[in-house]
DNA sequence: TAGATTGAAGTAACCGGTTACTTCAAGGCA
DNA sequence: TGCCTTGAAGTAACCGGTTACTTCAATCTA
């Protein structure tokens, strides 16, 4: 067993006190003559002595981790995520605990229970599951913030991103720009911010009168080649390409590219998410910020705010509404290269 | 108090049976009458019990849990490693506690067995650290990995990358595509992988006889980009840069484009690590591939490789030789954009 | 000086599970 | 019929901390 190492009684033995007095001494109580506490400090530090988390947890009713549920989502969208958390976690003095949510919805809630007992808090990311299912099955004396949830009827502090204002505002980008035949790569089809991005769409290029047509996608880089092969292969008129998220949006780029078509001048490109590759990419993408690291350190600031206060927890639903960030997939900026620049003496 | 909630002996009462019947009956003991176990799962479910797996863990002397101790490091490698940690901790069943770990080293060991009790095993990433210090303080029977550290006198199995034989194959490659001036932007200096790196690379000009030059740096993108503006200003007769991490080479890539300083034509440039982002810039950046999450999900094997065994823990040390990924950085394989391929009928 | 007050240390119950050991009843055998 | 096995359920100790309550001695008040 890798936790026996010496506890508090053996500590308490060696010192010639008890345990009571190990654990006061220890844990900063005043009531403890100094010269006791120098006694068990000295014993605690021959012996080794490190206290055991769990037993402490158990007794305290508290365990200073947070709970994380995530689905198996694709690299940066999740890894943006647990950095915005791990660095609010950071400032409070907890852990994260990570736990993956499956897909089927009982073993879901399965994993979740699982983590009554290890965390004081949870922070649910499950775009792909019914908030309601779930949130009923869980402990309800639990802290929870749900992130971009589906809607439900369940009272829990709640974080939305604003998907369908991102991808109406996008569109009216495209608009301006003067696109008015567009194709948006779609998520995953169970996920609700996927379709909700796929909503803003569509009823954003009626409202305007555009074209808007739709094409299946999974939120992966490959999907957003396939999807590109197939707008260029079925040569239709299209004169930008909306995708779902950055990933496709690159994706699909890459096989624009190759197949020479000029970004921005022979085809818009945007996406969706700004994560960090984005700006990078040449040319840079059009696409909306998420800020999905902001989400999850708000995300922590929301559960220890109420962790003083009472219990009743009167939840709330807050907004993000994202931002557009206008680059050159969409608009040229700057000429690619600066002739003009500094030259180079490459002998 | 998050944690209260129906516990063993309410379910007992309920069901009017031992507690130690209903332990066993939801723990699939098979020496339980049906009846029995029917009596049990019934009265589980009525009261909403759940398993308090803290108690369960005190109980049980394991958690369940393999803790992860990270410096904060910068994005793309971090999360790289917890992508395949977590991938490997799923297939085990086991959660992922992180934890950071401080620059200071005390603070480093007091973080270190804050986890004791909480964790079975301890995944160790901490190229900034003193290995000796930190392993002589740590719980001695907490089966650990160390990633990437630096080296020392202590027992334990060890996950290390070759960065000399990377930097070293790195101006070979750099030497053969015709370069004989470079310079390498460096890692942060506490830091044992970026110094591997700079040795590889220093010793490797020595021997080829070219001219190998240092600049600072420290891991940022910002870095790269102001050691290529120090480059430029400075009319330099170098030829090739090899930055220490991809991200300081990107941060490099930018500052050069906007001189119309051509890559790979002008400037050869290459970086370390493979992140994703390295094959989507333009021109894709030639590098070193790490599989940084690949040596997660190894981390994660070998602890669970000797967890049936005896406790012997013979200690390993395996080294992961890197590979050299050649992109257009270094040798242009493909014409930017091909005007042969189909045609897009852009209205 | 007796009785009340104060301060510090000790005892033991508790957190919520698991499980070695004990008890008890039913079936097997002589 | 009486004793022994066998199987299943119950009792209580334990995991390693914390802390309410108790004890006890020293100081203070009348």
């Amino acid at each position: 067993m890798p936790t026996n190492g010496p506890t508090v009684r053996d500590v308490a033995r060696h010192a010639g006190v008890s345990v009571a007095s190990v654990s006061r001494a220890l844990n900063g109580i005043k009531t403890v003559r100094p010269d006791v506490r120098k006694l068990v400090e000295d014993a605690a530090r021959e012996l080794g002595y490190v206290p055991h988390a769990g037993a402490r947890n158990l007794s305290l009713q508290r365990s200073g981790a947070v709970g994380v549920a995530l689905p198996d989502l694709h690299g940066e969208y999740f890894s943006e995520l647990v950095r915005g958390l791990h660095q609010a976690a950071l400032d409070h003095g907890t852990q994260l605990l990570l736990s993956n949510v499956p897909q089927d919805p009982e073993r879901a809630v399965e994993a979740l229970n699982h983590l009554r007992g290890r965390v004081d808090a949870l922070v649910i990311l499950a775009p792909h599951l019914d908030p309601d299912c779930l949130l009923r099955n869980l402990s309800p004396n639990l802290p929870t913030v749900l992130l971009n949830g589906a809607p439900h009827k369940r009272n829990v502090h709640e974080l939305r991103l604003d998907n369908y204002a991102g991808a109406q505002a996008m569109v009216q980008h495209l608009h301006d720009r003067g696109c008015y035949d567009l194709v948006h790569i779609a998520g995953p089809a169970g996920n609700i911010e996927a379709q909700e991005r796929q909503r803003g769409f569509l009823e954003s290029c009626a409202e305007l009168g555009i074209n808007g047509r739709i094409l299946a996608g999974d939120f992966s880089e490959e999907a957003g080649a396939a999807a590109a092969s197939e707008i260029i292969a079925s040569r239709l008129t299209t004169d930008g390409i909306f995708a779902a998220n950055d990933m496709m949006a690159i994706g699909a780029m890459t096989v624009l590219k190759s197949h020479g078509i000029a970004l921005p001048d022979d085809m818009a490109l945007a996406g969706f998410d700004d994560i960090p590759l984005a700006r990078l990419v040449t040319p840079a993408l059009t696409t909306i910020r998420v800020d999905i690291a902001g989400m999850g350190k708000r995300a922590m600031a929301v559960l220890f705010q109420d962790d003083p206060k009472d219990r009743v927890n009167t939840p709330i639903l807050e907004w993000k509404i994202p931002e557009l960030i206008a680059r050159e997939t969409t608009t040229r900026v700057n000429p690619r290269t600066d002739p003009s620049a500094a030259a180079h003496n490459n002998p």
